[in-house]
DNA sequence: AATCCAGTTTAACATCGGCTAAATGGTAAG
DNA sequence: CTTACCATTTAGCCGATGTTAAACTGGATT
């Protein structure tokens, strides 16, 4: 059975999901259609055509999880993506925080010579702009080591691992700050009760919510360079 | 109104059809059927749409012809479809004649923003791979001066204009016969009855059956560079 | 233990884009 | 002028993907 676009989506976005909540490997189809922007009975109807297909499991009011070939679909389908992101921000120059709709699209449609070629063209990169892991091309997908800023201990130096948002004003301010993956920088202090980050970059200081804060996941030196 | 992907490969087929038979401007349902590779009523109640949406006139029985906004969208999708096949050929290294399913895929779905890059990386072409046309941003599409090779005068040097045809195998035989736009080379002499042509080529002969050079259009060397 | 609520699923419906089969229109040939 | 044929349109179907409204489940609260 071969996925329409829209299964690849959902299964990609499944699989994302998973990827962030290390705990349990079964994602709600509530979070699903959430990420989506689709009504929860879309989900719960495409999650019986996913089944169906093989592609997941669903145990009913608990939540799904993929299959073997749910995995690999779903990868393949991360795999473009990331390195269309890749593409356009290393070799057509666009900004790391502006590409991720265009390459969107674009991951549903380009084919394995084009994907290969993007590569190929990137330097065969081991992160997506935004330090995603970039799935290798025989569905491996690199387990990485991060933590949220917010919980981070202060007064070390430590560089940006991920943004994890897709949100555009957050990503051109994060751009506008210099903190953008692979950044070094020092967090100087932060507030009690979820109280502000103190950090200085590039000889800089600025200050983030704690909110902010926890969309951005970081490591030392040696563990950025593990991927 | 918006036109969806399908609603505008309609419209660019349409205005394709249109394009190449200059002697009138309707374009019959079942040459549409037959480009796009759909069955004849597909084809009827998807013009009701676009007829409803403004994108065309429809006279039952006699054919439709593109309003100004269907000729809109149809050079929008017709200038994206060809920058890319562009940027496929010049800045990623593809072959001419292999490039035309991914451009045809990624001119759906790729921004304003990054067709613009494509144009500036390719050094803002004015013909596509295949030797057609690129319709300008603000929605001009040039006209072109070539003759099908089948007709042309014989004992005369021509160059290259247009190679009309998807099929991949055609292509590929041009390509090796450095039969791609723009390459100079002489008529030597055709054969009677539909017979075959004798062409010269960076030094070489090659003949070329009646029906395969019918989907080469030549022009002199200054009409080429008249684009 | 009974109840309630949030989350999930089912039901019913809409739109899009494809199909085949049947009806219809226009034209060419007898 | 009628007939026959081909092109075109209409009718009715299907599957994919979305919606809202209603029914149902399971776990938390009283």
């Amino acid at each position: 059975m071969t996925a329409t676009d829209s299964m690849q989506e959902y299964l990609a976005e499944a699989f994302r999901i998973a990827y962030y909540q290390p705990d349990s490997p079964y994602v709600s189809t509530s979070a699903l259609a959430e990420e989506m922007h689709v009504s929860a009975p879309a989900v719960t109807r495409m999650v019986q055509r996913l089944k169906h297909a093989g592609f997941l499991d669903h145990e009913p009011y608990r939540g799904i999880r993929l299959t073997e070939a749910g995995e690999r679909e779903a990868l393949a389908n991360i795999r473009r993506h990331r390195l269309v992101e890749r593409f356009l921000v290393d070799v057509m120059g666009f900004g790391w925080h502006e590409v991720h709709d265009d390459a969107d699209d674009m991951g549903l449609v380009v084919s394995d010579a084009l994907v290969d070629k993007m590569d190929e063209m990137s330097g065969y990169p081991k992160r997506c702009p935004h330090g995603e892991p970039i799935p290798t091309a025989d569905g491996m997908m690199p387990r990485i080591i991060d933590y949220p800023l917010s919980e981070v201990e202060v007064e070390r130096d430590y560089v940006i691992s991920r943004v994890h948002t897709h949100d555009g004003h957050k990503l051109r301010y994060f751009s506008e700050l210099h903190l953008e993956p692979g950044k070094r920088f020092r967090l100087v202090m932060r507030a009690p009760f979820k109280g502000p980050l103190q950090l200085q970059v590039d000889g800089q200081t600025h200050f983030l919510g704690h909110e902010l804060a926890g969309t951005l996941r970081v490591c030392s030196e040696e563990e950025y360079l593990l991927v």
